[in-house]
DNA sequence: ATTATCTATAGATCTATAGATAATGC
DNA sequence: ATTATCTATAGATCTATAGATAATGC
C-alpha cells in the first residue's frame, strides 16, 4: 500500500531521529555539548558516527533538534499558568535530574563566546521573563505584597529556579530544591500551605 | 648575590605562573574548560604548548591553579560580612563580566560527570551556604521578617546571585543584575534605601 | 528511486612525553 | 646544577566528505 508504506517510512525515520535526540540529551548531560562526540551519541543508538550524520548533517543541526525538543516538553510557562503551578514544575524537575543536567550544562556553556546555543538561551530568557511577568500580574496585580512590580520580580523568580538547580545537581542530598522554591514563593507573599 | 638572585628567580617563575593562570581564565571564559586548549593559553603568554607544561604538568593542574586563584580573589563571605556588603559584591561583579563568565561557564560544566571542578564546586557551595547562614543569623537572628530561618534562606540567596549572573551574561542590557539583587534583599526584609 | 547505513579517509585538533638547547645562578 | 623553553612526535580524538552497498517502496 503506497500511502501507508510511505507513512511508515516517515514514521520510522522520525522515530530514529527521536532516538538520536534522546541519546544526544544523555551524552550532553554527561559531557556537555562541546565534550559530546557524535560517535558517542551514535553508539548509543547502534549506529556509526557517519550513519548518524545521515539524520543530522552536522553536530550543530543535532543541537538545534535537542533545543527544539526542549521547547516541546518544557513549554515556556504562559499566561494561563498560576504561581502554584510553578512549585509543581520544580517538584517534577526534581524527579528528572538527567534532563535538568542536560540543560544546566548547556546554559553554562552558552555564555561562552560563539556558542551555538547562546542565542537560543538569550531569546528564551526574554520570553520566559515576559511570560513570568504576566503570570505574576495575573496573580497579584501591579504590585506584589512586597511592593515589587511583576516586571522586577520575574527575573528573581527565574534566577532562583536556575540557581537552585545547580546547587541541587551538585549536592542533591544537601539541597531540597522544591522546598527551597516554596520558601521563595512564600517570600513573594504566597500563603504557606 | 646568591640569595637575591634565587629570590628573583622564584619571583619570576611565580609571575610566569600568574600570567599563565590569567590567560587560562580568559580562554576558559571564551571556550569553557573542555573547550580551552593548552595551546591557546600558551599562545597568549608567548609560549608553546610544551613550554606551558613546564609550569603546569597537566591541563587539570592548570585548572586547579585557576580555582585556587578564585579562592584568593573571591573569598567566601565569612561571618564578619553584612548583608548590605553582598549588594556591593554584586555591583562589583557587574563590573567584571570576564571573570564572572569564567566561573559561570565552569559551574555549568561542573555538573557533568567526572568533571575535574565538580568536587571543588560541591564543597564550595557547602561552605558558602554555611557562611551565608551565619551572615543572615548575625543580621536577623533566628528568624527573618518573612519567618524563614537563616538555614533556609541561604540557598535562596545564593541561587539568586548565580541565576542572575546567567541572565545578565546572556543579555546585559535587559538585566539589571545589581538592581535585581537589591530587590531580592528587599524581599528578605532589608529596608529599601 | 530513495533511504539507511557502512567503510575509508582527509584534515584538524589535542594532551602529553622525550629529549635537546640555552640561560641562569651557584 | 637547575630552570626555561623549544622541536619532534606518539597516540587519541573529532567532524565531515566521498562514495559503496543494501534495503525499501514505488
Amino acid at each position: 500500500m503506497s500511502y501507508g508504506d510511505v507513512m511508515n517510512a516517515r514514521v520510522r525515520s522520525e522515530e530514529r531521529r527521536s532516538e538520536i535526540v534522546g541519546a544526544a540529551l544523555e551524552v550532553i548531560a554527561e559531557r556537555g555539548y562541546r565534550g559530546a562526540s557524535l560517535a558517542a551519541v551514535a553508539e548509543r543508538v547502534g549506529l556509526t558516527q557517519q550513519g548518524l550524520l545521515h539524520y543530522f548533517p552536522t553536530k550543530d543541526a543535532l543541537l538545534v533538534a535537542v533545543l527544539q525538543e526542549r521547547d516541546r516538553w518544557d513549554a515556556v510557562p504562559d499566561t494561563r499558568w498560576r504561581v502554584d503551578l510553578l512549585a509543581s514544575l520544580v517538584e517534577y524537575n526534581a524527579m528528572r535530574p538527567a534532563i535538568i543536567q542536560t540543560f544546566s550544562a548547556l546554559l553554562g556553556e552558552s555564555v561562552t563566546e560563539g556558542h551555538p546555543a547562546r542565542s537560543y538561551f538569550t531569546e528564551r530568557y526574554v520570553q520566559v521573563r515576559e511570560n513570568m511577568t504576566a503570570v505574576l500580574r495575573a496573580e497579584y496585580g501591579d504590585r506584589l505584597p512586597s511592593g515589587l512590580t511583576p516586571e522586577r520580580t520575574a527575573p528573581l523568580l527565574i534566577a532562583v529556579m536556575d540557581g537552585l538547580q545547580y546547587q541541587w545537581l551538585l549536592d542533591p542530598d544537601s539541597v531540597d530544591m522544591p522546598g527551597a522554591f516554596r520558601d521563595f514563593l512564600h517570600l513573594l507573599g504566597e500563603p504557606v500551605e
